[in-house]
DNA sequence: AGTTTTTTACTGATCGTTCAGTTATCTGGT
DNA sequence: ACCAGATAACTGAACGATCAGTAAAAAACT
């Protein structure tokens, strides 16, 4: 074994894949930002480039092309999620206890840069492979929901109806929140998960 | 007065005036669906005029610029929900029931083209001045709903909570609609709106 | 003849993507 | 310790494709 030497100057094998890990991570994460406040469409590699003080082709370094950005964005998005649910699965408890943790961890996804993306991407930004993976990625997570729904609704714990169309209404609400959360407004994220997922638990009737 | 003469081959002024609104409605209506199945970016208006056998600069006889066939179009789905409100408005009931009156009636415009392309627009897809008129006609929607709300939960008819969220909660499922309604499905744009608002009013929990 | 409608042909700008080349750093052989 | 070749990081400049939008002429209509 070598010694343990004071700091050297040069970096190890390790350091400079990290340094490299880091790099590509910050594209993501700048490139999301843009993403989510003018639009994929609107947003060009120079956007990206210039806010990192890079020239366009650096980022061609670390990604293939535009569509390999937003989709590796989606999927830290998708990611986010699935954790949530296992999460949830994890914890037990009928199905509506692990619908609701899975409700509120879903929630404060979308009020992040990767959850907000997934939910302002639309096929036609991708090209066809990544469509596809977006579209099981989005599928899968309908499942899970379903899933939990329906087990709920087995053991008596969640109100009985079309599993599908419940689960649309729920990922309506919480995707929503992508969509009309403000940072800066006088709402934090904690207060918004929770009053979205009590509206849609309790609902609209008094009692 | 002039005598009923038998039908004349020559149209008249408020004939060409119909020819040419209806010219107008049928680039509307083309432009609608291919927004809202391809996009707005990835439309082109050759994609359009060549669904309709003419060539681009005919649309431009009818529209000054793409920006306004698309901001014609939200209005559209815009007007559409005005008419379900001051419907709603009118039958009177308690606040509940004018709201689930205009929910059911949101549900099934979020099923329709010009309904599905307001859920489908971004601001960054529209110029400064449509997207003022664009943001403003959602701020208008939503306070519609947040307003039967608090009357709702004023007259007792809906439990009490923070307006804001609910009403966010309410579009998001109903907005949703429009991301996930498919018309060649087994479910019809009534049983799904059915679906949706039921879910919404009695929530997750049994009872 | 004059007006409306439509077309052909073109322009200008944007932007993803690529290429050729520079600099700096690293590796292995001597 | 030194050098040669390889590799990584990055840049300036250009290419190629796509479209929105326009000008001018033709066609259709009244």
């Amino acid at each position: 074994m070598t010694p343990a030497i004071e700091e050297s100057p040069w970096a190890t094998r390790a350091d400079k894949e990290k340094e490299r890990a880091t790099k590509r991570d910050a594209v993501l994460r700048t490139a999301v930002r843009f993403f989510n406040e003018k639009g994929f469409h609107s947003t060009s590699l120079d956007d990206v480039a210039s806010a990192l003080n890079v020239t366009k082709p650096t980022i061609y370094h670390y990604f293939s092309n535009k569509d390999e950005i937003l989709f590796e964005c989606i999927n830290m998005g998708f990611e986010a999620i699935r954790e949530a649910a296992s999460k949830a699965a994890r914890q037990g408890g009928s199905g509506m206890v692990r619908l609701q943790a899975l409700m509120l961890e879903y929630a404060l996804i979308k009020t992040r840069p990767f959850g907000i993306c997934v939910t302002r991407t639309t096929d036609d930004q991708l090209r066809p492979d990544s469509r596809k993976k977006f579209r099981a990625g989005k599928r899968e997570i309908n499942t899970i929901i379903e899933t939990v729904l329906a087990e709920g609704m087995a053991d008596g714990s969640i109100r009985k109806a079309d599993p599908r169309i419940v689960a649309f209404t729920l990922a309506g609400s919480l995707n929503w929140i992508a969509r009309w959360y403000d940072p800066e407004g006088d709402l934090d994220a904690q207060e918004v998960a929770n009053g979205v997922v009590d509206t849609l638990v309790n609902g609209l009737r008094p009692q």
